[in-house]
DNA sequence: AACACTGTCAACCGCTCCGTA
DNA sequence: CTACGGAGCGGTTGACAGTGT
């Protein structure tokens, strides 16, 4: 079958922009916006693919724009997103004002991943080597990537205060060696968060963790973005560092609703939407 | 100086998503 | 409900600049 080309590919330029070009697409935008990029070439006077015209837009020429290197803060944030999100790139983009999808990919593909490697942190898992800590049961092997199956075991021996340790596994049959595959696909389908019992010291929850919806920014307040950065420091704690115990269990108790947590939502606790079936809220 | 190698990033390609008729 | 078309996304490519030998 197949479909047909998003434009007359014979009669379009490829490769590099001109400057000629940039100007003739900025022209356009300014006097019309940005409305129909099929038509748009053709409108513009220009010999390209709206595909591209789009993409040199957004990623080149958009006056919003910044430009220049990461700051340290962009580096965290986004890898702090990247492990809650995966490569969902526009996501990310989308927190980072002036910051575009693309540029972002390739900064992580050139920039980051190699810190992280330094760090000993895989960057697609964000699974670091194993901390234990002095207590023989405390294991926290990779901070929750999005859209997977997570069982966090809750381990009560050997722990004076009475306050679990915490395993994550991929899911209830692998190790907590595992190496998680970040993906960055669909949504997955959804179960209750269930509690299946280990052993009378031992507790497994399966806490799935669903994130797809699109980000609006317009509509998330300063105070909601540091909302959403302080609950992206407390889901994904910088890896070389030991989890405190105490604050990981106190963040399984509680109930949230994430579309506020990360910033997705107006400014109240909870969108009202997202508690399921067994009284725990999820993403919704 | 010339060449090889490596890193960066703009741009392309193919696919999926989503709105609409 | 379905098909279609446009928009958007993420992976990949290739040109170019920088660095090392």
């Amino acid at each position: 079958m197949g479909r047909s080309p998003c434009c007359e590919k014979a009669h379009t330029n490829k490769g590099a922009w001109t400057k000629q070009e940039d100007q003739r697409l900025i022209n356009y935008i300014r006097a019309h916006g940005e409305g129909c990029w099929r038509s748009l070439p053709k409108a513009a006077g220009l010999q390209r693919c709206g595909k591209s015209c789009r993409l040199r837009w957004i990623n080149y020429l958009r006056p919003d724009l910044k430009r220049g290197n990461f700051t340290e803060e962009e580096d965290e944030l986004i890898i702090k997103l990247h492990s809650l999100l995966g490569n969902k790139w526009s996501v990310i983009a989308g927190r980072l004002p002036g910051r575009t999808d693309n540029e972002i990919k390739n900064y992580w593909n050139t920039h980051i991943k190699r810190k992280l490697i330094s760090r000993g942190i895989d960057p697609q898992t964000h699974a670091a080597a194993i901390s234990t800590t002095n207590s023989a049961t405390a294991v926290f092997t990779t901070i929750i990537p999005t859209t997977t199956t997570k069982n966090i075991s809750m381990d009560y021996e050997n722990n004076v205060d009475q306050k679990p340790n915490i395993i994550i596994n991929n899911n209830a049959t692998s190790s907590s060696h595992d190496e998680t595959k970040c993906n960055s696909g669909t949504t997955e389908e959804t179960k209750p968060l269930e509690i299946i019992p280990q052993s009378t010291s031992q507790v497994m929850i399966n806490l799935e963790l669903s994130i797809g919806l699109p980000l609006h920014t317009d509509h998330i307040s300063s105070a909601e973005s540091t909302a959403s950065y302080n609950f992206l420091a407390t889901v994904a704690p910088p890896p070389t560092a030991a989890v405190p115990m105490a604050g990981a269990a106190e963040m399984v108790a509680k109930t949230v609703c994430l579309c506020w947590q990360i910033g997705f939502q107006g400014g109240s606790q909870c969108c009202g939407k997202c508690k399921n079936t067994t009284g725990f809220y999820r993403f919704c």
